[in-house]
DNA sequence: ACTTAGATTTCGCCG
DNA sequence: CGGCGAAGTCTAAGT
């Protein structure tokens, strides 16, 4: 990994075009071609302008002048044109071997959660199946309820209006099957979203937010997702 | 921005629980307090482990042993362990004043466009307003047609079928009210995919994509937003 | 290869 | 400050 600290501008042109008046800037260059470009402030997670790899770099000068950074973009070519002023710091790194980061906890974790009491989607639920397969993508929990009426669970972090959406599909596709015509939808998330809310209960579709779970599962300590 | 460049092991836990076995990796640090920590591979745009300001950084050994960086998230606390076995470099550079991003050609821009220019979504259309509001988002464009009908126009740099479904759901909801029950839908798009075509086809909103835009356009040469 | 859905999405606007 | 939609979204998985 190259690190340059330099006093640059930066014109970038692609699917859109911005431009960099001159500052002292931080230019990340990995050994991939991904180049990013840092000031201190702002955004620590998104650069003000970058290039991911396959990109092809040309640089020009020394001490450096200038660096362009290409890459095809389908018929067109983005560009980022770095016009260097004043170089500060110039250093590479060898970083050796990637290692990859281990994630725990997201949706995945919830569904296997809900899957083992899904009595927190509605009283009485049982577990049909999770990941029940149709032609246009599984739904996250199959369900039946007290009286055996199949139910279609969706399953998300923060459920927005695409959340309803999605349910709102399968649900459509499962239902041409006589056998499921009365299949009923839940989404079930951590935070549902106002629109998300109206949207669902105007299609008939039932809700069951975190909290709701939260209060229903206290009687059982040892399940602490929804609290996180 | 100091840039520590050493040999770390680190610990996410808030959202989610992560975890980063030992190698070398850059770590940014910035003056607001912003982290971030990356390997020479994996994504150019997005760290291996980030925590945005507001944070409380601290250190310990010298040299440096430990870092944690911490940030209050709601009920809970985000935290951010890093172990460091071997410093391999540690620089702090003052970068001034920050210099923002200056930026050309968003959808914003296009739907300003539009705003001016109606008819370029059908002939004879005149703009009532933007961003009409509905309690499930506000409409891009709405307009009259010449027989004084409402128009919804959804508008998009790149038209997917989630474009056809916001805009159904937006006439689904406009056209409860009994004065927009006839209210008729298009799509303008740069871009218009394939199944998103279809799609809004069968449910009978019209599309205008990009080009035939600009072959409208064309007798007005300072249009240029729809050639990029 | 292309499409779909998730993300510690992040970011910006507007109420 | 929260909700909502866009992003040069990026990225990984499934088809």
């Amino acid at each position: 990994m190259r690190l340059i600290v330099a006093r640059c501008a930066v014109d970038y042109t692609g699917r859109l075009t911005t431009h960099l008046p001159e500052a002292v800037r931080l230019l990340m260059i990995k050994a991939d071609g991904g180049v990013s470009i840092w000031h201190d402030g702002g955004s620590s997670v998104k650069p003000q302008n970058w290039m991911t790899p396959p990109t092809v770099i040309e640089t020009e000068g020394d001490p450096l002048e200038r660096m362009v950074v290409r890459k095809r973009a389908g018929a067109t070519e983005d560009r980022l044109d770095i016009r260097i002023v004043d170089v500060v710091s110039d250093v590479t790194h060898d970083m050796g071997e990637a290692a990859a980061l281990e994630k725990d906890g997201v949706e995945a974790h919830l569904q296997e959660l809900l899957a083992e009491q899904p009595h927190w989607c509605g009283d009485g639920f049982r577990l049909v199946r999770r990941e029940w397969p149709t032609d246009i993508g599984p739904v996250d929990l199959m369900c039946r309820d007290e009286a055996d009426g199949w139910i279609a669970v969706e399953i998300k972090r923060v459920a927005t209006i695409d959340a309803v959406e999605q349910l709102t599909r399968y649900l459509e596709r499962l239902r041409e099957d006589p056998a499921m015509a009365g299949c009923q939808g839940v989404l079930a998330a951590q935070q549902i979203k106002p629109q998300a809310r109206v949207l669902s209960e105007s299609r008939g579709l039932r809700c069951v937010e975190g909290d709701r779970a939260v209060r229903r599962g206290e009687r059982e300590p040892d399940l602490t997702l929804f609290v996180a």
